[in-house]
DNA sequence: TGTGGTCATGAGAGCGCTCTCACAACGGGC
DNA sequence: GCCCGTTGTGAGAGCGCTCTCATGACCACA
C-alpha cells in the first residue's frame, strides 16, 4: 500500500539537471532578478521536471525566518460565537496567507500551562507573527509578546493601549439599526444591551445611545442582559414590556438574545413586525431562520480576517512601526422582523 | 519599544555552560536514557538558565520530520455547521497535539488552485500527516495523500474504503431518539430526513428505519428535505403534516431543520410537545435557546478531535499499519421538545 | 589597448541540530 | 592478565538552504 516515496528533491539536484550552480538555482527559486534568461528558463523546467517544493526547514534555518504566522484562540471564545464567525475569520486569514506562501500554526492554549508553553513556543521565534483573536477581559498576553519583539495584532478591541487591532464598528452598526428603525416610523425604540464589561456590549449600547439621541426620541429605553444568551434576552424583554408596554421596536445586542427577545414578545402577545419591530446583531444563520427573518447587523468576519493578517504581514516587514487600528464597517441586513408598519407608514 | 531581541540560545551554549558536549545536551534535551547523573544535571541548569528552546527548523532539517500536522478543511464545511462542532473539533485536536509537541498547520483550500498547492505542499514532507475534516462528496484527496504514502485520517464517513476514518455513530443516535420517542408513548413517530447523498443523512434515516422496524408502528414515515436547512425542514414538515395528519412526534436529522419544522407545526395549530414530540440532531446552542427548549441528539467534537489526532499520530509512527475506523457515541440530550405527553403516559 | 564598471555566475561557509562512530573507562568471566 | 561487553562521552559529518564574496565576461569610454 504504501508507495516507497523518495525523497523530495533538493535544490542541488534543480541544479545539476539545469547544470547552474546551487546559487543560480537558489536566485530563480526566490524571484532574484539578476538571472540570465537561459539559466532562469532551465532551472524553472528543471524545478518542473522534478517536481521541486523548497524545503521549509532547511530556508528558516538560515534566513531566521519561520515563513509561519501563529494564530492564539484563548479558551472561552467558542462560547461566544454560536454562528461560524470563526471559521469566517479564520478563511479571511487563510486567504490572505496563501498568497505569501505563509503557514498558518493554529494555537488554542487551554489553561496557564499552556499558556506558558505558547509564550516560549512564540519567543523561540517559532512564528514570525501573532494573531490574536478576540480576548477575554484584560488578557496580559499582546502586551507580553509585543515587549518581546513579536508582531501583534488583536481582534476586536483590546483593553490596553499601543497595540494593532482591527474591530468591527460596532457602534456604527447599532447606530445604523436603530437609525433604520426610527426611520421607518417607530417611536419608542428600545435596545436589549449586552453585558457592558465586554468593549462588544458596551459600544453596542454606544451606538444605541448616538441614535436615539439624534432623534425625536427622547428618553433612553434600556433593559442590559447579563449574558449574550437566550436566556438573557428572553428576560430583559420581558423587563422592558413591564416597564414600557408601549414599546414598538428593540434593537437587540445579538442574535441569540434576538431569538429571546421575540419569543417573550409572542408570549405577550405581540406581532412582529406589527407591534414590534425587532433587529439583531451578528446576521449569524439564525436570523435568516427565524419566523419572521431576523434584521441584523451583519459583521465582515472574513475582511476582518484579511485584514489583521495584512496588518501583521506590515508589522512583520517593518518592526517598530507605530501601532495601527482599523475599524471595519458593518452592515445592517433589513429583513421581515424590521418591515415597516403598514398602519404607520406614511403618516408623518 | 522594540527592545533589541537577543538570538535564543543554541544547544551549543547550553553545551558550553554545562561544561559538556553538545552531543550530550541533545540526548538530555531528547530524553535519551543513557547520560550521567551529573551531566543531566547540569544540562538541565544550563537549559533553565539560557531558557533554551530547541530550533525546531534545525531539527526537522536533520529528522525529516516537521513534528507538525495539517488540518485541512475543504471550502464548504462551515456552511453545514450553524453551530461551532468546528471549533471544538479543533479544541480537540489541539488538546493531544499539546502534549506531543506538535504543531497545527491549519489550511482551508479553496477552488482547485489551492488544492493543487496543497498537495504539493504536502506531499513535500511539510507535514508528518493529515487530518480531514469532513469532505463533501468524493473527494479524492484522502487517496491521492494516502498513495503517496502521507498518513491521513479523515473524519466522517468518507465514500471510498481503506481509508482511516473517525465518524459519530449517527445511525445510533437517530436510533436511540426515535427510541425515545416510542418509548414515551408516541405512536406515530416521523422523520424529516436529510439529503441522502451524505452519508450523515442517510445514517440518520438508516436509524430511524432501525427504531421503528423495532417498534410496535409499522409504518415509515419518512419526508426528506433536500438541504440540511430551515427552510428544508419546515417544507418537508408542511408534506409530513399533509400525509400523515395523525402524527404525534417527529425526528429530525438536524437542528437548524428542527427549527423550521416547529415553525410549521406552529403555523399548523400543533402544540409541542403535547400533540407532536420533536427530536433534532447536533445539540447545537440553537437547541437550547428554541421555545420549548429542543431535544437533540449530541455529537462529541471533542472527543472526535482527539480521536482523529490519537489514530494519525499511531499512523505516522507506524507506516503502512492496516486502514482504522472508530465510530463514537452520539447523546440523547432530552428536553422539553419531547416530554412525555401528560394525556397518554401512563395508558399502556 | 588599458581601465573601470556592471552583470551573471560559482565556490563555499555556516544556520542549529541529530546521529553515527570512535574511544575511554570499567567490570566480570575465563 | 586477557578479552569481551557495557556505558558515558565527544568529535565530526551533514541535513538543504541562503548569502557573501570572488571571479570572469563583457561593454563603454578614454
Amino acid at each position: 500500500m504504501t508507495k516507497a516515496m523518495p525523497h523530495p528533491a533538493t535544490l542541488e539536484q534543480v541544479a545539476a539537471v539545469a547544470r547552474v550552480s546551487r546559487a543560480t538555482a537558489s536566485r530563480v527559486v526566490n524571484g532574484d532578478q539578476r538571472v540570465g534568461s537561459d539559466a532562469r528558463t532551465a532551472v524553472e523546467e528543471a524545478i518542473k521536471v522534478l517536481g521541486y517544493v523548497p524545503n521549509r526547514a532547511a530556508r528558516s534555518l538560515v534566513t531566521r525566518r519561520s515563513d509561519s504566522i501563529a494564530v492564539v484562540i484563548p479558551e472561552p471564545t467558542d462560547q461566544l460565537f454560536g454562528d461560524p464567525f470563526f471559521p469566517r475569520l479564520l478563511r479571511g486569514v487563510t486567504e490572505v496567507l496563501e498568497a505569501r506562501e505563509t503557514q498558518l500554526v493554529l494555537l488554542m492554549p487551554q489553561g496557564s500551562r499552556d499558556e506558558d508553553r505558547l509564550s516560549r513556543y512564540l519567543s523561540a521565534g517559532h512564528a514570525d507573527g501573532v494573531l490574536l483573536a478576540s480576548l477575554h477581559g484584560d488578557d496580559p498576553l499582546p502586551q507580553d509578546l509585543q515587549l518581546r519583539g513579536i508582531p501583534v495584532v488583536v481582534g476586536g478591541r483590546p483593553r490596553g493601549s499601543g497595540i494593532t487591532y482591527v474591530d468591527v464598528d460596532n457602534r456604527g452598526g447599532a447606530e445604523a439599526a436603530v437609525r433604520h428603525l426610527v426611520d421607518a416610523g417607530r417611536r419608542r425604540v428600545a435596545t436589549i444591551a449586552g453585558p457592558q464589561d465586554m468593549p462588544a456590549g458596551a459600544d453596542r449600547l454606544g451606538g444605541y445611545r448616538d441614535a436615539i439621541s439624534r432623534s425625536a426620541q427622547g428618553r433612553e429605553l434600556i433593559a442590559e442582559a447579563d449574558s449574550f444568551s437566550f436566556e438573557g434576552g428572553r428576560a430583559a424583554m420581558a423587563e422592558l414590556l413591564r416597564d414600557v408596554p408601549g414599546l414598538d421596536a428593540v434593537f437587540v445586542a445579538s442574535d441569540l438574545m434576538a431569538l429571546g427577545a421575540v419569543t417573550a414578545l409572542r408570549t405577550a402577545g405581540r406581532r412582529i413586525p406589527d407591534d414590534v419591530a425587532v433587529v439583531g446583531f451578528d446576521d449569524s444563520p439564525l436570523a435568516e431562520s427565524m419566523e419572521p427573518s431576523l434584521s441584523s447587523v451583519r459583521q465582515p468576519a472574513e475582511e476582518m480576517g484579511r485584514e489583521m493578517t495584512r496588518l501583521l504581514m506590515e508589522a512583520i516587514r517593518r518592526p517598530g512601526s507605530a501601532p495601527r487600528r482599523v475599524i471595519l464597517d458593518t452592515q445592517l441586513v433589513a429583513r421581515a422582523s424590521s418591515a415597516a408598519d403598514p398602519n404607520v407608514e406614511g403618516s408623518p
